[in-house]
DNA sequence: TCAAGGCCGTACCGTACGTTACGGTTCGGC
DNA sequence: GCCGAACCGTAACGTACGGTACGGCCTTGA
């Protein structure tokens, strides 16, 4: 299923209908599902006939709005070269740190909030628009296709022990997400600061390595004092 | 506005409201979100008159129903009395058990789809029904009243080795629910069958024994066959 | 037996919103 | 300067649905 989003996003789109799209963007945050095409229209400043020319219906506008955030949070690839335990440790910290900020972001709540409520059991007219597989994708399983060669390199390196690459992210998943997506998307106030998500992610990380980590060596774990100087501060 | 039926739960309603909500809540497993009044009275062989009379207006109808949900599924406390490591242990797997199947049930997911969905940022008219609120009290944070103080216990019995009980059940929660409930919600088909759930729940309790675990006596961790025989099968 | 009330079924109303249509304006090409 | 295309603003249309009204049926109680 995990459907294609292949013909990958920001692709063929005017600068004119990317400031729409950031409006529809900026609107669905503020606004959550209940977003017109009037509301948009007047946001962006176009005319709805524009909206229903360039996105055909409302459905498409949502996708294309979904797929142009999607765009938008491309990362760079990490490489695991060189990898000590130190450095593993570090990648580790700053994927669940910026993972902890990209779940508790308004866009992100706002963008989920409107795949899972149109994530229905029965799907309306024909298309399957699928913002859920779209949001997905660009979400958890991007997550997993950029932690799983850091994993992977870890093993590689001794520093790591596991059989199934997919169920050790899924764990460390786990150890950084914990309620924090749950609580957020059923509106719980929870006020995650920086520095709350900085020590969330060493004490996810020192978990993690802590399941799989690599019992061979006299050098004991990492104490969290010692990565608490090289997360981003920012 | 809410109408009558405001006090808490499953009380003061007869027969025939229970039956009446009985029908929304399948309607709303089946259709999600988008259940219509008309529907409801439909399914239910009742006048849409009485469906105001009763609950008042949709928004009375939908938190009716999800508190008539909740009401289904109170559960009688654990005790934690004459805890061993092995008792502990079939306890935590049988809470992990329990809540995965809750998490991956259909309605726990079509309730979770509808307040996710009515969770936006801007709350209309003025009653702050936050269906939110209710399916977050009756599932994450009934599910730490009840395992809390069996965390407690563990603790109390030398077991368990932790400061924060809040801490120590949010790792669980993250090690049980991984990225199961998003996935779900957003619509991934992942088909947990009870043997996967079964081995779900405890490989969870051997990594938060791992973590959490009381370094003492010789004794090492229990295997995980030691535990598979005393998961329920259903 | 009759009256009152609760409820079913359905017709009806008002509004919100998706969608379409159209007149007016700007702008690039000839 | 002229033409057509693209686009803006707005009005208009159709429908879906929340909410209300009403007639008829059934039960209860005197």
């Amino acid at each position: 299923m995990q459907a294609s989003v292949d013909i990958d996003t920001g692709e063929a789109l005017t600068e004119r209908q990317k400031a729409v799209l950031d409006a529809a963007l900026r609107l669905l945050v503020e606004e959550g599902d209940q977003l017109t095409m009037t509301a948009v229209a007047r946001r962006a400043s176009c005319s709805k006939e524009t909206l229903y020319k360039w996105f055909g219906d409302r459905d498409g506008l949502l996708t294309a709005t979904v797929q142009w955030q999607a765009s938008k949070v491309r990362v760079p690839p990490v490489d695991g070269k060189g990898l000590t335990l130190a450095s593993l440790t570090v990648s580790l910290a700053r994927f669940a740190s910026d993972w902890l900020k990209v779940i508790s972001s308004d866009t992100s709540i706002a963008l989920n909030r409107v795949a899972i409520g149109r994530a229905g059991p029965i799907r309306r007219k024909d298309g399957n628009d699928d913002l859920g597989a779209i949001v997905l994708e660009n979400g958890r399983f991007a997550l997993a296709r950029r932690l799983k060669p850091v994993l992977e390199a870890g093993r590689q390196a001794g520093l790591l022990e596991f059989s199934d690459a997919e169920a050790a992210f899924r764990t460390f998943f786990g150890l950084v997400a914990r309620d924090v997506q749950i609580r957020l998307l059923l509106g719980d106030r929870l006020e995650l600061t920086d520095a709350a998500i900085g020590g969330d992610a060493v004490r996810a990380t020192q978990q993690f390595l802590a399941l799989y980590g690599a019992k061979t060596g006299p050098q004991g774990p990492l104490e969290p004092d010692d990565l608490r100087s090289s997360r981003p501060e920012i």
